[in-house]
DNA sequence: ATTACTTTTGAGACTCAATCTCATTAAAGG
DNA sequence: CCTTTAATGAGATTGAGTCTCAAAAGTAAT
């Protein structure tokens, strides 16, 4: 059942972290799927599953993760942040249907190159950025 | 003191709403800064002027104004939103920095054309997007 | 103006995601 | 093993924002 072990296990070494079982199922259920879960769906995961990870351990957890570069934070602005494994993909933005849910994701050289242009210009170090596009998608416009 | 009066007005009109004096203070606060306040800093900064409008009345009004068009939302994933009036300002995103929370502004015509293409290329419709630059600023790096 | 109708307001209760507290448990390294 | 120190769990707390409902006020027609 445990995936990634190692990339966990080393995820915290280098941080001076301890590898927990707790922690080892939190990654586990992040990596279970390419949906976007906000940490309660994580929580209530693990729950149903029949294994035992408090609430604010998986907070605590996520935030380990996120800070440790396995798992990025999606913040769409609803109050309620995503969560997505970082395990095969690069970077990335989104485009949201504001119908369904459904996020999609997207990736364009030239946009970033502009972005670094306008930083350069307003003499900024970026240190990371949000872009999405809300909408309607396919099907439901 | 009432700035705009007829904007805020038309606006309300617009959408069969009733002008109320309420809706004039909130309103004249977000127009007198440019800054980007949250719901409670706008809240507060009336309370402590003396005038009366309660916390619900200014959420409300704040949705109001948002859905007219009289006033931007930012949304910058830390749980509070930001409020900017649109007087006299077109469509532009946001450089925030993380150290002093200075928040400058940027509009880039390549890369809003860029957005169009892949909202094509997806057949997605756009209805609205965040495109933000988080890092330091000249001042903080 | 007065009336009749409908929207808006205020005070405080409530929601919901997320964080904090602190006593208990468990890694990790000698 | 033993010791040290970090991590966990349960539940309280926070904080932004929303909801409720009786009272107040805007609006339109008389």
């Amino acid at each position: 059942m445990a995936t990634n072990i190692q990339l966990l296990k080393d995820g915290l070494k280098n941080e001076g972290l301890r590898y927990t079982s707790q922690r080892q199922i939190v990654w586990d259920e992040i990596c279970k799927t390419d949906d976007h879960l906000d940490a309660e769906d994580i929580y209530f995961k693990i729950k149903t599953s029949g294994q035992k990870v408090s609430r604010a351990t998986v907070y605590r957890t996520i935030d380990v993760l996120v800070k440790n570069n396995l798992v990025r934070k999606l913040e769409l602005g609803d109050g309620r942040n995503r969560y997505e494994n970082k395990l095969d993909s690069s970077h990335h933005d989104h485009i949201v249907c504001i119908q369904c849910g459904r996020i999609d994701e997207f990736m364009d050289e030239n946009i970033e190159k502009l972005q670094d242009e306008i930083a350069k210009k307003y003499q900024f170090k970026i240190v990371r950025h949000i872009h999405q596009l809300f909408g309607l998608c396919r099907d439901c416009r």
